[in-house]
DNA sequence: GCGCGTATACTCGCTGGCGAGTACTCTACG
DNA sequence: CGTAGAGTACTCGCCAGCGAGTATACGCGC
């Protein structure tokens, strides 16, 4: 199971692997990721950018290697990646690549309750998401294409896997609508009746008082 | 873009869900959401739960509604879901099914930096990582399955959606490994060098001091 | 009836994360 | 040449989140 690094949040991660081309200062490393685009695949605060890279510092995997200014802006402290950070990038990577993690995307805890709302609206919100989801999906394809034609594919993966991601998330969501309109959903018509009248089956409010699926 | 929310952990979500049934009490609500597998889709931390329940309290989406007590164990305080709450359980739902949003899986991540790793050892990764991939969707393929015989579709698509987003990667990892392995994967052979000799070849060195893809 | 493990039901206190603010600098335009 | 706006480079302080601890009750063998 996931090991605890004494510097959790990805933007670490991130960090190590741009400083190991060359040192930086803080603010430079958040400029250079977002030119990369990697605010696609990792999520950029400027408020945690400062607590990541100090924490960085403390445990040793990063160096300060000296200052630079340029007018009279405030002094930068320029910041080296260490062996220990090298290593730890890499041990990091391995974990993440090699061993698949239980996530918890927002979208799967709401469908875990969406028997609270009424299926009808359920099919008109599905109809929105896969609408966005399309259009996301054709933006992406075309700047894939794009950059593909300049870029070796390795420096794109993250964006191909993304792709491949919400396709899926995409077809899932069409075949469940399809089912949805066409009452081909075992339990459909209980659920109707459970935002008509409140009730529900017996069967099932008896069920609803125990556990239920996998593991 | 997404609403901020007075409370803001899913699992809020899911402990209004929960209190639409009936009153609990917070360890009543762990308890009954594990029993439901609700613990595959979201995130149950005993530490959580009690400063989620504490603040859905504070902002009136839910309220106690009593004490019960058994034998001489300590009392525990009911609480029940109020109007507010029913309406925030359904204005978030809308929001989650309907608008896809942006999220930061962690092998996503990965995949950004993957290149500081030499090629060969992902090709094992990956192997490794599909291998515990495809156990882990037979194992859930086969608990759908089984639940699916005694329960009507509605409520396992949280598994369902989870199963499709799995296979999916399954699939994708099938297909960057066979790039790896026949060689037919872009800028490979530079990425094997690098890891040889240290060197990018000048054009990627120049690339890599600027921007790079999409938005 | 006495220990011992397991389940029940919480409490506490640290700490990472992050939004919102700050202050300074450059450019550009009238 | 003055001032408006965009960019640069951070700082600060609050608070959600959570892990680890605690304390009590109950079942069960011996």
């Amino acid at each position: 199971m996931a090991k605890r690094r004494k510097v959790g949040n990805l933007l670490a991660l991130t960090l190590l692997s741009a400083l190991c081309e060359q040192p930086m200062y803080p603010y430079q490393m958040a400029s250079v990721l977002r030119a990369r685009g990697k605010d696609q695949s990792i999520k950029i605060n400027w408020g945690s950018l400062y607590t990541v890279v100090k924490n960085l510092e403390k445990h040793g995997l990063i160096e300060a290697t000296g200052t630079s200014r340029q007018g009279h802006q405030p002094e930068r402290t320029v910041y080296g990646i260490t062996p220990a950070g090298r290593a730890e990038l890499q041990d990091w990577l391995r974990e993440l690549v090699g061993t698949p993690e239980r996530e918890y995307p927002r979208f799967e805890a709401a469908l875990g309750d969406v028997g609270m709302l009424p299926p009808d609206e359920v099919t008109t919100l599905l109809q929105e998401r896969l609408r966005s989801l399309e259009a996301s999906i054709a933006a992406q394809r075309a700047a894939v294409g794009e950059y593909g034609k300049r870029l070796p594919r390795v420096f794109l993966i993250e964006c191909e896997y993304h792709l491949a991601i919400c396709t899926a998330e995409a077809e899932w969501v069409r075949s469940l609508l399809a089912e949805l309109t066409d009452g081909t959903l075992t339990g459909l018509a209980d659920w109707r009746r459970y935002h008509e009248t409140g009730q529900l089956p017996p069967e099932l409010a008896k069920l609803a008082r125990e556990g239920m699926p996998p593991d």
